[in-house]
DNA sequence: GCCGCTCGCTACGCTTTCGTCACAAGCTCT
DNA sequence: AGAGCTTGTGACGAAAGCGTAGCGAGCGGC
């Protein structure tokens, strides 16, 4: 549930800077000393902003966010450039190969922290802990709180981040082996029926607020949330 | 606790005359020397009012100004503009940007602080020193004193730090480590289920006071304090 | 129409997490 | 220096939430 950040930035020093920042700012952080490690990380595991240096050994940063830019998987991940240069050019051209913001080094790391916020808010609302709104069932990761018209809805810890990874994912089936591992988290063994009994749980919520067949069952394969 | 203002002003008089008084009236001062400069001390460290010249090098502040109120994260910090000029279609062209109040030079010191503590007053009251009151129960920055129906509620100085967080930012889940960071400040090394014994105290206090239920528990996640 | 597979549902035991208490160390004020 | 209050911490019992097994029903294929 807590956004996902790459750092590629080839010196160790800063690299570290920005992760002890973004950890504590409550990001999980993964890192990459260059481009080409950048782009595997990115389809390893997508995260959901990447901090890229513009210069690095090998391939530069610039070169890696165009061709992010066209790869349509990453079309819309956000990017937020890094550079020692303060020419007005870089700057443009920066924006121009798809950077969604841009920072001169040297940087305050509240200034990034705030900047990567800012970035979130706008390109993807609910990993800022802004709320999200489907058909009047309203869940609100700030306040851990979900509401149905107006009406609170009872929801356990499991339920709740089940529900958030649904609405976050609508109209998408997913099977149950995928929802252990995003909502449950990666590597626990737990028996896929386990997922089944918070199906029911979670339906029986929302039911009793209201909406009725919001999760769907695609016999054979999995769940699905309906968004509209 | 105490607000922070920043001074967006090119004059270093000015700029120095404004910070000793903002200062002597208990304010945290920050200074810019152009827009350019007070636009990344903001995105570094949001302050709680901004005093805007009207006239920059550079980017003017009026200028500034409409670019905070476009950002959703500045969209409500409250701005004080300061200009030369006496025209009247100035004062509504910043009103028009976004300004809250308006203060034309020369001004006197006095002046100024109480236009300050007003937008203040008015924009965020508790960072003026103005009672919070939630459903009667009221807690007093200035006299440090906490009252539920006329009834003082008797709470020790950490107890009262973490009842003005959290009336300060009502409904909003926070963890231990959260918490331990903003009422007991920055890297402190204290186990995070010290936190469950003072929550426990405070609860203890609210209650002899009438107000059951205040703060929630969130199973997994940690406590949330209801606001309505 | 029968058989097998898949899913819904309930009940139960266990693990995790939380609330509470008691105590000792620290700080402040006199 | 002493008294009194405040605070941090470990321990323990309670409760909530969770995972799993088992059974029955429904759907689909042959």
């Amino acid at each position: 549930m807590n956004p996902t950040i790459l750092i590629v930035e080839d010196e160790p020093a800063i690299q570290e800077l920005l992760a002890v920042n973004l950890k504590h700012a409550g990001f999980l952080v993964v890192k990459a000393g260059s481009a080409e490690a950048g782009d595997s990380a990115i389809r390893a595991a997508l995260p959901d902003l990447v901090i890229l240096d513009w210069m690095l050994p090998g391939q530069s940063g610039v070169a890696l966010a165009k061709k992010l830019r066209q790869d349509e998987r990453t079309r819309e991940l956000p990017i937020i450039m890094l550079t020692a240069r303060v020419h007005e050019e870089d700057k443009v051209q920066g924006l121009e190969a798809g950077a969604d913001d841009y920072v001169t080094k040297p940087f305050s790391p509240k200034e990034l922290v705030a900047r990567v916020r800012a970035v979130l808010r706008r390109r993807a609302p609910h990993l800022a802990g802004e709320s999200v709104d489907i058909q009047g069932l309203v869940l609100n990761p700030g306040t851990h709180r979900v509401t149905a018209g107006g009406q609170t809805v009872e929801l356990g810890p499991t339920e709740f981040r089940l529900l958030f990874f649904f609405m976050t994912h609508p109209e998408r089936v997913y099977t149950r082996a995928q929802l252990l591992d995003e909502v449950w988290g990666d590597h626990v063994f737990i028996e896929e029926r386990t997922v089944d009994v918070h199906i029911r749980r979670l339906r029986a919520a929302l039911e009793a607020s209201g909406h009725q067949d919001r999760v769907e069952t695609v016999r054979g394969t999995g769940y699905r949330f309906r968004g509209h």
